[in-house]
DNA sequence: GTCGCTCGTTCGCATATCGAAATAGACTGC
DNA sequence: GCAGTCTATTTCGATATGCGAACGAGCGAC
């Protein structure tokens, strides 16, 4: 079904920087020829999730409720909404919980508080796994094979200066993340973001979900992050766990 | 296109009822056949938003992306997580802002604190406008000849003994709310449920979205509500609005 | 006013999709 | 093992869609 693909394309086209769209702009940033965009558009338009403003067309809320089928269908509001809210609260800081996809991880949730100066993430939010903590407790509780797989298909890309590239490096910190039980991150994925990160474990023991706390490197250090929050990231972690058992969903849609 | 359109029912079909769903389940509660569903969950399996299990599909995170492609272009998180956030933690309950689609109100940002008892709500959530403040808020700033459509047009279903469901004296509250710039509501969309609402508007003074703080009745009443609260929500609508002129896209969105 | 350029719209043939109906697979009870 | 039931899969003619190419609309320069 080529028309629900390059529909779909058509939707992710609109981004921060592309939030009113034309239609051969839409057409050139989804790939795809200006009449097949029309009409992706046109039926989008008729459907509710796209409107047009003169040669403009933006999308609309009603396109809200295709992400909120996921979070929905996953329980994520029941699943984790008091336990990252207890975490901000505990700590001033963010609370977040994602899972992998691909090579990425996704947010699944996220609560934050006010400060002036963190990172921009959001719910479907995605970023590489290696350079998160949060993509690194997911690595660590991959199975063998499908972590070679992630090796070989992933593009170590830098976003700072401390990012680390290596494979090899990363393999290692993917080893002493399994071995620790959780993972600490400063300035790799955005200078000043620093996080500590936790499984979350499914009944069965496997690795379906991370939990973090997300700080800036001005206000608490790596070492005293973990030294000040692993305890209540694990505890959060156990009671999601036990969650999950009542909420298979999301245990049931992560990856092999 | 129908296979879009159709895609799009599946993807919705999945609900916190309905996390896991067999090929006939999609099927009947999409409305579509057998074949038909199918040929959807396979493109949407094979583009990573579906996945299987056994004889039955969930939705995968990717399908967050197409949520986040509305928050980000509407660059919500500039927008409002910050006024939403200081709000929220002021009074110790959720704060919200939401747009109008057809005749719900649509949850676009919310924050919340860890409260026990608070109406389930999360980024994409609809609810019918008769019956929140934010949607008589919403209601209030509509033109005559939109507003005497949604009259046409709304069946006003009682979700409480509170429920206000006569037309005319919802045409009063609407017409109160336009008055007094505010809506307050207690008990009407659920037990319990209370919150006081005002408008945001564009930099043509269109109302284009409402912000809301919501609480529950045993711990705060509504009079209460409205003397502590309309001020900072006032100051907050007024933040969001001058961020508009900034990022246009959610004023360009909402509906004529 | 004319021309040239860009973008949006329309046309229509080749190809893909839709979906009723037939077939296959899985499971249970006897 | 067989029959019955339910669900998933496949088939294929009717219908819809994809998209290159042609056409139309709008705009600015001369």
């Amino acid at each position: 079904m080529g028309g629900l693909a390059k529909g779909l394309l058509v939707i992710r086209a609109f981004t921060r920087d592309h939030s009113a769209l034309t239609l051969s702009e839409v057409a050139a940033i989804a790939g795809m020829p200006a009449a097949t965009a029309r009409r992706c558009l046109l039926t989008l338009e008729e459907l509710g999730y796209v409107t047009r403003r003169g040669r403009a067309f933006l999308l609309r809320p009603k396109v809200l409720e295709l992400g909120a089928a996921y979070l929905e269908s996953m329980d994520i509001e029941h699943l984790t909404q008091t336990h990252l809210e207890e975490l901000a609260r505990l700590t001033g800081d963010s609370a977040a919980l994602s899972v992998l996809d691909g090579n990425d991880i996704v947010y699944v949730a996220r609560t934050s508080v006010r400060t002036l100066v963190r990172l921009e993430a959001h719910v479907g939010s995605r970023f590489p796994a290696h350079v998160t903590s949060m993509g690194r407790v997911l690595l660590a509780g991959l199975a063998p094979e499908r972590l070679e797989h992630y090796f070989r298909t992933q593009k170590f890309e830098a976003f700072t200066d401390h990012t680390v590239t290596d494979p090899k490096k990363v393999r290692q910190l993917i080893e002493e993340c399994r071995r620790s039980g959780y993972s600490a991150v400063e300035d790799e994925l955005a200078y000043g973001v620093v996080a500590v990160a936790v499984p979350v474990h499914d009944q069965s023991g496997r690795v379906v979900a991370a939990l973090n706390s997300s700080s800036h490197s001005r206000r608490i250090s790596k070492a005293r992050l973990v030294r000040d929050r692993l305890a209540m990231l694990k505890q959060a972690s156990r009671a999601i766990s036990a969650e999950l058992a009542r909420v298979p969903g999301l245990a049931l849609s992560a990856q092999a």
